[in-house]
DNA sequence: GCCGTTTTCGGCCCGACTGTTTTCAGTCG
């Protein structure tokens, strides 16, 4: 049987007819062609299948997706193509959607090429650089030596396809570029933007912003950066570079009187401000990162409230975030859930004092434990132990604040093991759980340390432990640590079936999915939902930067049921402990309030739960 | 091609940088 195609590639394929359409460009229709991106960025970021969507008769109610490329859909769902695009893509390469890849080639360049060159299809990549190297680019007219020089960068640059990074790793690199640009006394202030302020969960390119009045000296500096491998290109108010790691850093820069649009417009996300900018046309304004231009001859109480007009420039500007936000008649949208989810709408009637408004997300401060802590206790897993002592969690537990911790060791494996084995290990661990909450004092801060385990959930749903084994804990984990290619019925059931006993409370990492490494498992969310918001169970955000999982998109739909969440690490060292932060950024993300998440209830309020 | 708190027609975010240009198109975020 044919495999469905995925959002991924429905994306692709819209995207590339908005190329295609693009290339032709016959009645210069360039509207056409951002409805089909849209519709490609609104397809890739679903929280479920379109397939699935096509099944219950509703593609149309995707954002963006309306009768036209509703019906290609359907016909593509139905008989795997589409007449209508074919007739597109009709006299294009297909080498072109390949050469797109490379930054600075857009549809027309990489027409232009495939039409002047034999590309070899199998590497189109590869194929033009030999072109390139030849020198032959040059010789075409509309191309020059410096661009067949900017092609051979692009080539010798380009990683492939995944070349997004990991949060943590983005702010590493990051910190040192601030660091650097503060060095620079013009520099007045310097923040980091786009998806990284945003703390989305991989990165692309890092933003860094600088308020400074001398520009000039600011990219000079910004330039000087010792540790580049080249510089991308240098303007008068911005600039790039690129590391020897292949990540690109661009710096932006602005007079501190209108820093504030600056900070609004290159944190985005870009969906944000697309409707943000709709919204502010409507009211006869229009928005750009130095400020706000009135358009009609009058916007009524505009100009009484904004006293900050630059007459010589005809703008409205704005020294904070905040101050714009505002002016717009808006609360200050935190940068977290700027994905035009709905903080727009929400913004507004925050600031009208109507509900409901924007959410008062959680904050790290209002975390009370990590749920989720493998210690060296040697449980004889199959799986990784930790290599801090329980002692030395509690210490760090301590440091950070927490009133209680769960100790997660994975299950003791059932290879060697009988189960009267298992249960033996499981009975120790409990009895030097007990010891040890025997002697926390009244100084310390954790005041508890919960017995618990992260059990395999086996492909078949159940738990690779006896039932008795489960009596010892004070609740358990389960997740999946194998078969992740379940079909997503089977998946469900699968989940279910190991969520039910009593003693299980906490499902985690969820979809399984490891950043650039491995997709998620599929899963029907709403059963999964429904079914722990009947028996109280507990979906993890697991903190572990590679994870960040549940999902921000799922967390906003869990926030959404009414689902409980909680907060672990997945420590296998007291430094992994630190990572709670990736967390908070995820649930935020996810629109998570702290009465959304377990483990920012107090330890009292926790046992109750618990019962 | 999509969409509606002025609209079912007439709009659609905004600006910077680069190269090859005699005034702008292509690309990017």
């Amino acid at each position: 049987m044919k495999k469905d195609i995925n959002n991924l590639e429905i994306a692709d394929l819209l995207r590339s007819v908005a190329s295609a359409y693009e290339i032709k460009d016959k009645d210069k229709n360039k509207f056409r062609i951002i409805a089909y991106e849209r519709a490609a960025d609104a397809i890739e970021h679903l929280s479920s299948e379109a397939k699935d969507l096509y099944d219950d008769n509703k593609l149309d109610e995707i954002p963006g997706v309306g009768k036209s490329i509703s019906e290609n859909l359907s016909e593509i769902f139905l008989n795997g193509k589409s007449k209508h695009f074919k007739d597109v893509f009709r006299g294009i390469d297909s080498s072109v959607y390949e050469l797109i890849k490379l930054p600075g080639i857009g549809p027309k360049t990489a027409d232009k090429l495939s039409k002047a060159f034999k590309i070899d299809k199998k590497d189109p990549i590869k194929s033009l650089l030999r072109y390139a190297k030849k020198g032959e680019i040059s010789k075409l007219s509309d191309f020059g030596v410096e661009s067949e020089k900017e092609i051979i960068n692009a080539i010798n640059d380009f990683k492939g396809t995944s070349t997004r990074h990991l949060l943590n790793y983005a702010i590493e690199i990051s910190d040192q570029i601030v660091d650097w640009m503060k060095r620079e006394a013009v520099c007045e202030t310097v923040e980091v933007l786009g998806s990284l302020r945003r703390k989305a969960s991989t990165v692309g390119d890092i933003d860094i912003a600088v308020a400074t009045k001398d520009k000039k000296k600011s990219i000079m500096h910004f330039t000087d950066y010792p540790n580049k491998s080249r510089i991308v290109e240098k303007g008068e108010t911005s600039a790039s570079i690129l590391l020897p790691s292949g990540v690109q850093v661009d710096l932006i820069t602005q007079n501190p009187s209108s820093f504030g649009a600056l900070l609004q417009h290159f944190t985005g996300s870009k969906h944000h401000n697309i409707k943000l900018r709709e919204f502010a046309l409507k009211k006869g304004l229009s928005l750009s990162e130095k400020g706000i231009k009135t358009l009609k001859k009058s916007v009524p109480n505009f100009r009484l409230e904004n006293k900050n007009y630059n007459s010589k420039l005809k703008i409205y500007e704005y020294k904070t975030e905040r101050d714009f936000y505002n002016a717009l008649g808006m609360d200050w949208i935190p940068p977290e859930i700027r994905e035009d989810n709905g903080e727009i709408e929400a913004s507004q009637r925050s600031a009208q004092g109507k509900l409901p408004g924007l959410p008062k997300l959680v904050n790290i401060g209002d975390v009370k434990a990590d749920l989720q802590i493998h210690s060296d206790f040697n449980v004889e897993t199959s799986h990784d132990l930790g290599l801090s002592s329980i002692e030395e969690i509690i210490a760090k537990a301590n440091d950070l604040g927490y009133e209680y911790i769960a100790l997660t060791e994975h299950n003791p494996s059932q290879k060697g093991h009988s189960d009267n084995d298992i249960i033996e290990i499981l009975k120790k661990k409990k009895y030097i759980v007990e010891q040890i909450n025997n002697t926390l004092t009244n100084n310390q801060r954790v005041k508890h340390v919960f017995n618990s385990l992260e059990i395999d959930i086996v492909p078949d749903g159940r738990l690779p432990v006896p039932d008795k084994c489960l009596e010892l804990l004070d609740f358990a984990l389960v997740s999946i640590h194998s078969s992740f290619r379940l079909k997503k019925a089977e998946m469900t059931k699968r989940v279910m079936s190991a969520l039910e006993n009593p003693r299980v409370r906490i499902f985690a990492h969820p979809t399984g999915r490891k950043l650039n490494e491995r997709e998620g498992v599929e899963l029907d969310w709403d059963k999964i939902f429904d079914f722990a918001l009947k028996y109280n169970k507990w979906i993890e955000i697991n903190a572990d930067p590679m994870r960040l999982d549940l999902p921000d998109y799922l967390v906003k739909d869990a926030v959404k049921y009414g689902v409980k969440l909680t907060l672990g690490t997945d420590a296998h060292h007291i430094d992994h402990m630190d990572n709670m932060i990736y967390g908070i950024y995820t649930a935020r993300r996810g629109w998570a309030e702290k009465n959304n998440i377990v483990n920012t209830l107090t330890f009292d309020e926790f046992k109750k739960v618990l019962e």
